[in-house]
Formats: C-alpha cells, sequence, structure tokens
DNA sequence: AGCACGCCGACT
DNA sequence: GTCGGCGTGCTC
C-alpha cells in the first residue's frame, strides 16, 4: 500500500497536531527521532509559515494524507504538556458548543508569549574557583568583598555594591571566581497560606464550612452555596480553599463574573492566604499572561481567580473549583465559542475528579433544578454576618406616586434620599442604561435618532458628546440639525440615563457628592479602585451607576438602593427576563445596610402587581421561583427542556431569509424536538448584517449537538451568509 | 489565522 | 488596457 512507498526512513513516524484555530480537524506532520507525546506543544508549516499547535491523540481518520504530503515539525517545544485532561476538555467543549476543536484549542493557549522560551537574565556569586594572589588587584579584592554574602546579583549590582566598574567583575567572571545561573525574569508568586487566622465566623457560617469540608477529597461533587447577601459566602468557601491548599501541589480555580473582581475580593484574599492569588483577565498586559499562565502550567501557583477563560488554564493538578456568582449571565460567551463558563466549569471539574462549588446569594434555576434532582448538595446562609440584618423593600408605585414630567425620581424616593443624606449616610441609585438619554428626536418631524448599522437608537452621551449605539459603538457628535427635515434645535431627547439622572440628583442635592459608576467612567481596574476607596473613605454621598454597582461590594454606610425603573429588564419579555430581573433588584438590594446600620431598598416600579415585583417585596422569593420554574417545566423550557438558538446572518435581506427557510425546510423531524422560526431576530440588523433566527426546543435526553450537526451538514454559506450555532442560549436579541 | 487565487469597477 | 477590492478556499 500507500505506506510502503514512501521513502523515509523507517523510525520517522507520523503525528497527528491540533492547531489553535478553526481547520476542520487535525493535519499530519513527520517527525524524526523521538515520537512527541500528545500535549506536547510544536512548531510546524502551514502553508509555509511556521504555527503553533499541540499534538493530538489520532483521531484515526478514514481520508489519511498520504504520508508523501508530509511536512516535518520544525521544533518541539520545552514548554509544559497540555495535559490529556485539558485535551479531554478541548474535545469535549468543541463537542457541545459544536465549535472547531481548533478555536477551543485557542483559549487554552493564553497568548503566543506564554508559549515563547521564558525570557531570563544572568545572576552571579561567588565562585569555586580561589584567586591566584599574583592576579589580585586592589580592585578585584573589592568585588570579592562585594560577593563574599554569597547572594545572588547582576553584574551591574555586583558591580555597583564593590564601587568598581562592570569589567572588572566580567574579568572575574572569566577567571571562575564569579559564577552566574540563568534565572526566569518572572517573578514567581508568592505561595498562599492555609494555616493564617482568617476572620471569626459566625456559627451558621462554621456549619456551612462543616458541610463544605464534608464532601472536599470526594472526588467530582458539586455543591450550590446559597447566602443572602452579606452573609459571608466568600469566607466561607475560603475555608474549603484553605482545605484543599493543604493538599501538596494541588490547584484551585476560582471564577468570577469580570466585574466582581474587584480589588475588595483581592483584598480579602490576601488577608485570609498572606498572599495575592494569581489573576487572570481581560486586561492583563502580555508579561503578566505569561506569568500566569506558565506559572500554572509549572504547577507553581496554586490558586488563580479570573472571569470566565481562567476557565482553560493549564492546571497541572486542578483539585477545586468555585464558581462565585454563579447565575451571572456574564458567564455566557456571546462571541466565538459560545459557551456558559458555570456549565464549563462542571465539566471541567468532572474531568478532574474534583468538587466544584457554586455560589450565590440567588442561584440559578439550572442550578436549583440540579438540586432538585439530588445532583447537587446545598448548603445554605440564611443570615447576614456581624448582626446586620437584611434591607427592608418597598415599592413606589409609579401610577399614582409619579416623578414630575422630565423627572426620574418619584417624591418619596427624593424624601428618603433627604432623609439618608440628613443622617450622613450613603444613597445609591440604580438604573441600568448608559448615557444620558436612550432616544433622541426630532419635535418637528418625528425623526428617531437611529444607528445606520443596526436596529437600534443612538443614546446620547453628553458628557462625550456624542450619540453612541450601544451595540456597535458607532457614534457621531451631537446633531444641531434634524439629518431628516433640516430643523435647527428641534431635536429633543426622551427617557432617562444615568448622566441624566445625575443630573436630576445635581439639582435636587446640590451640595450632595455625587459619583457616577458605568462601564463608561470605570474605564479600568485601577479607576475602580479609586472610585470604591473614595466610596470607602466617604467622600461620596450618592452613588449613580448601571449594573456593574450591583455586584460585590461592600459599602459600611450606604444605607439607601433606590431602584429608578425596576421593569426596564422585564421589558424584553424572554425566557430569562424574571427570572434576571428577580436575580438583579435582589443584587442591588443586597449593596444596602451591610453593616450596623439598617439598610432601606425603594423599587419605583409602573406594575408592582408583577408576580417578580410582587413577590420579590413580599419577601417571598421562593415561592416566585416555584412558580417561575413550573411554568418552565410546563412548556418544556430550561432547565428542564434544552434549546438551541440557530441565527443566519449576512448582508442582504433576501439572503439571509431564503437560507433561514431553506433550514427551517430542511429539519429532519424528530419526536420530542420542535423547531421555531424562523423569524427576524429582535435585533433584525447588527454591524450592518440582517438576522433571523431559528429556535430549536428538546427535551433533556435528546442529542442535541448531533441533530444539528446531521441537519448543517451540507450547508452552503455564500455570499457573505453565517449560520451561528449557540446551544443552551441566553441572549434572544 | 494568513495568504494566494480569482473575478468585477475606476484609473494611467 | 492594468491596479486592486476583498469573497472563497486551502493549508498536513
Amino acid at each position: 500500500m500507500a505506506r510502503e512507498l514512501n521513502f523515509f526512513d523507517e523510525q520517522d513516524g507520523r503525528v497527528s497536531v491540533l492547531l489553535p484555530f478553526a481547520l476542520k480537524g487535525v493535519l499530519d506532520y513527520r517527525f524524526s527521532g523521538e515520537r512527541p507525546e500528545p500535549g506536547r506543544f510544536v512548531r510546524v508549516p502551514l502553508a509555509g509559515r511556521p504555527v503553533t499547535g499541540v499534538v493530538w491523540e489520532n483521531q484515526g481518520e478514514e481520508n489519511e494524507v498520504s504520508s508523501s504530503k508530509l511536512k516535518a515539525i520544525y521544533e518541539v517545544l520545552k514548554v509544559p504538556s497540555l495535559t490529556g485532561e485539558q485535551r479531554r476538555f478541548v474535545e469535549w467543549v468543541a463537542n457541545y458548543t459544536i465549535s472547531p476543536p481548533g478555536n477551543v484549542l485557542k483559549m487554552c493557549m493564553g497568548s503566543p508569549e506564554a508559549l515563547k522560551p521564558l525570557p531570563t537574565r544572568m545572576l552571579y556569586s561567588k565562585g569555586r574557583r580561589a584567586m591566584d594572589p599574583a592576579r589580585l588587584t586592589p580592585a578585584r579584592l573589592q568585588v570579592l568583598e562585594a560577593i563574599d554574602d554569597g547572594k545572588l546579583r547582576t553584574i551591574k549590582e555586583t558591580a555597583k555594591k564593590a564601587g568598581v566598574s562592570e569589567a572588572v567583575v566580567r574579568g572575574l567572571i572569566k577567571l571562575g571566581l564569579i559564577e552566574g545561573v540563568e534565572q526566569t525574569r518572572d517573578r514567581p508568586y508568592l505561595a498562599p497560606d492555609p494555616n493564617k487566622k482568617g476572620p471569626a465566623l459566625t456559627e451558621e457560617q462554621k456549619k456551612a464550612v462543616a458541610d463544605l469540608k464534608n464532601v472536599l477529597g470526594k472526588g467530582f461533587q458539586p455543591l450550590a452555596l446559597e447566602g443572602v447577601t452579606g452573609s459571608g459566602k466568600t469566607e466561607v468557601y475560603f475555608e474549603a480553599i484553605a482545605e484543599i491548599l493543604q493538599q501538596p501541589d494541588s490547584q484551585i480555580l476560582v471564577l468570577l463574573p469580570e466585574i466582581a473582581l474587584t480589588n475588595q475580593w483581592l483584598d480579602r484574599f490576601e488577608n485570609r492566604f498572606g498572599a495575592p492569588p494569581v489573576e487572570w483577565h481581560s486586561d492583563l498586559g502580555k508579561a503578566e499572561r505569561r506569568r500566569a499562565w506558565r506559572a500554572m502550567a509549572s504547577g507553581k501557583a496554586r490558586l488563580v481567580v479570573g472571569a470566565r477563560s481562567a476557565l482553560f488554564l493549564p492546571f497541572k493538578k486542578l483539585k477545586l473549583v468555585i464558581v462565585d456568582e454563579e447565575h451571572d449571565s456574564s458567564f455566557k460567551q456571546e462571541e466565538g465559542v459560545l459557551y456558559h463558563a458555570r456549565d464549563m466549569a462542571l465539566v471541567r471539574a468532572q474531568i478532574a475528579e474534583c468538587p466544584i462549588i457554586l455560589s450565590s446569594a440567588t442561584l440559578s434555576y439550572e442550578t436549583l433544578a440540579n438540586i432538585e434532582r439530588g445532583r447537587f448538595g446545598h448548603v445554605t446562609l440564611k443570615h447576614r454576618y456581624g448582626g446586620a440584618s437584611l434591607p427592608d423593600l418597598s415599592a413606589i408605585d409609579m401610577r399614582t406616586r409619579a416623578a414630575p414630567s422630565g423627572h426620574w425620581l418619584s417624591p418619596d424616593l427624593v424624601e428618603a434620599l433627604t432623609a439618608t443624606l440628613g443622617r450622613g449616610e450613603q444613597a445609591m441609585l440604580f438604573l441600568n442604561r448608559r448615557g444620558y438619554a436612550p432616544l433622541t428626536l426630532c419635535r418637528t418631524c418625528g425623526e428617531r435618532m437611529e444607528c445606520p448599522n443596526c436596529t437600534a437608537w443612538m443614546v446620547e452621551h453628553r458628557l462625550r458628546r456624542y450619540l453612541m449605539c450601544h451595540h456597535c459603538g458607532h457614534s457621531v457628535p451631537i446633531p444641531k440639525f434634524c439629518p431628516e427635515c433640516g430643523h435647527e434645535d428641534s431635536l429633543t431627547v426622551c427617557g432617562p440615563g444615568v448622566e441624566r439622572l445625575e443630573e436630576e440628583v445635581a439639582n435636587l442635592f446640590p451640595s450632595a457628592k455625587r459619583l457616577v459608576m458605568t462601564s463608561d467612567t470605570m474605564t479600568s481596574p485601577a479607576r475602580a479602585a479609586e472610585m470604591v476607596a473614595r466610596i470607602a473613605a466617604g467622600e461620596v454621598d450618592i452613588i449613580i451607576g448601571t449594573q456593574v454597582i450591583t455586584k460585590g461590594y461592600h459599602f459600611p454606610k450606604l444605607t439607601l438602593v433606590g431602584v429608578i425603573d425596576a421593569d426596564l429588564g422585564l421589558k424584553g419579555g424572554d425566557l430569562r427576563a424574571a427570572e434576571r430581573t428577580y436575580q438583579q433588584l435582589e443584587q442591588v438590594a443586597g449593596r444596602a445596610g451591610r453593616e450596623k446600620l439598617k439598610g432601606h431598598v425603594l423599587v419605583q416600579t409602573y406594575m408592582p402587581d408583577n408576580p417578580v415585583m410582587a413577590a420579590l417585596l413580599a419577601g417571598d422569593k421562593e415561592a416566585f421561583i416555584r412558580e417561575d420554574m413550573a411554568e418552565r417545566k410546563t412548556f418544556n423550557m430550561p432547565p428542564y427542556g434544552r434549546l438551541a438558538s440557530i441565527l443566519v446572518t449576512g448582508p442582504d435581506l433576501r439572503k439571509v431569509e431564503a437560507l433561514a427557510r431553506e433550514l427551517a425546510r430542511r429539519f429532519p423531524k424528530h419526536q420530542g424536538v420542535s423547531l421555531f422560526g424562523p423569524a427576524q431576530a429582535p435585533l433584525a440588523r447588527l454591524h450592518g448584517r440582517y438576522r433571523y433566527r431559528l429556535l430549536l426546543k428538546t427535551g433533556r435526553k435528546t442529542h442535541l449537538q448531533n441533530l444539528i450537526r446531521s441537519w448543517m451538514k451540507d450547508v452552503k454559506t455564500s455570499g457573505g451568509l453565517k449560520v451561528k450555532v449557540d446551544i443552551d442560549p441566553y441572549s434572544f436579541l
């Protein structure tokens, strides 16, 4: 057969290599000498240029390319291998999300920097060779005295300490009186100390810690840690971390939503363990990325805290996973490989055969359903830490207690603000809308300012003096003339954003110190930390912000939370609207009264009778969740049934529509599987591309992915058309 | 991911 | 007549 006919050596062989981009599968390469094991990082040629990939298990593919076509591996990199666990994880995620495995591998590679040889420098100390007295000079003697302490120094440092030139030092190195060692430039991470004393725990916390410790070390075991806001969940899972840290070389992953990874969290960690954790998030520089990635891969770092992508770090010995704020929808990646970090964390823990703790004040329905099914353990904290009580919640019925026209604060909320400020306490106003106003229109002709690329309004940002589309980022200066009818100064704004709310607060409370916290003002972790410090120092009276303020912060003097438009999240009317709204309101309410001072929450709503609002106000969230989940069950919706969204996009509306219809026509009918659509997506155009959607609903037992794969097998997408499959979708835009 | 190939509009 | 736009396809 063809194999025998090729002419390279007997010991040459073939290995499969997975490359970090969207190829169909692995590519085969030739090697000579020792066979590189699966997991090794290799440099290989691809279309004439070198790329980095990973040696992969042979797929036993039928259509194997002929040996004569194989190119040779350039180099096996001297970096730690991708473990078998991680390779299985890559395959699993690729399979589940119907993504090319190469795209998943890419997420595992951290950064190109991480795979380059570590930059090093030479450090010098006393050598073994003795000085030939004939060659001793005063300068050389000075150097020998300087290095007598045996410490490692650079040439420069040595010369400086001895008070001689670098040339003298180099001369001694040549003579062997000083010897050098190569050392990596990346500083090692300090080891967290599990035995350092933590804060005193309450009886309830101690009980929760005992419950957690009960399942640690018993292999894969998911555990939901449900504790009301301010109950000290973090301190409880810190004890689980301390326990696992006792095992030599064990590693721990803590996942947090990006906006909850704050200095406050890091400080608490450092206080408990005496060393900062490894951090992993989107704005690490490349040197820090390399340092973190290599530290995990070599097993030298013990604990990493990160946003969802930390899931793909190269753990050597993963022994515990924690997903904090597990209900948070930002764990769902909405671009590229569409995965949910909480769900994939469960898979990662299962592969590592280690426990996983899902923590939240407002557990997701997915997790609640898993508790119900008996798959997850459940530990609860019902009381706030330090004797603080949960805040009072009350509604302001905006149908009868409305704000004056053009204003957004009802008289009741203004009164509460006045009282709070009068007592020298802090208040927080929550409005989940960035900018000054969500809509600008022309009083003369009624024209609305819309994004040219998206089916969306242009949001005014008055501070920055432009209108901006929040979906594609397109911005234009605030126009003086109506672009439609040309009238001057006839444009008017509708509705509030946080900037406009701040303006109203400034008019009502001119002497109060205000701070606007949104993604527009918190442009970096440093800026965020600075704002938090100002609040903690009492330099702020009223915090006005979007959802960035709902999570994780602990401000002792904050006693009043005002929710400006509690109904906002219910308007989309999608599957998770009620769940999301309840979680968000509960979380923001949880910022109030976290220490000695009693907290109050005022919720402005036009629909106080809506089940979400009513349950929240009555403090009966259990009943509401039970009912909402029962409804999901009736309609076979997640977490009881499964969904997949198929989004067809392209620049030409006709072609998009035609492909969506063709897909529907070709859908293989299956029992227990329903197809909805195609229909225009709610965001009918985004980035200049039209969008049509199909929705697939199945029971929990159907193999959704296989079904979709065979359905999509020979779909041809020409003319700029794209089909995006989203398993377990969260966004229905 | 990159990069070459390929087929349709405004220039020397 | 050519330069160049980026759509499509391939890389072991």
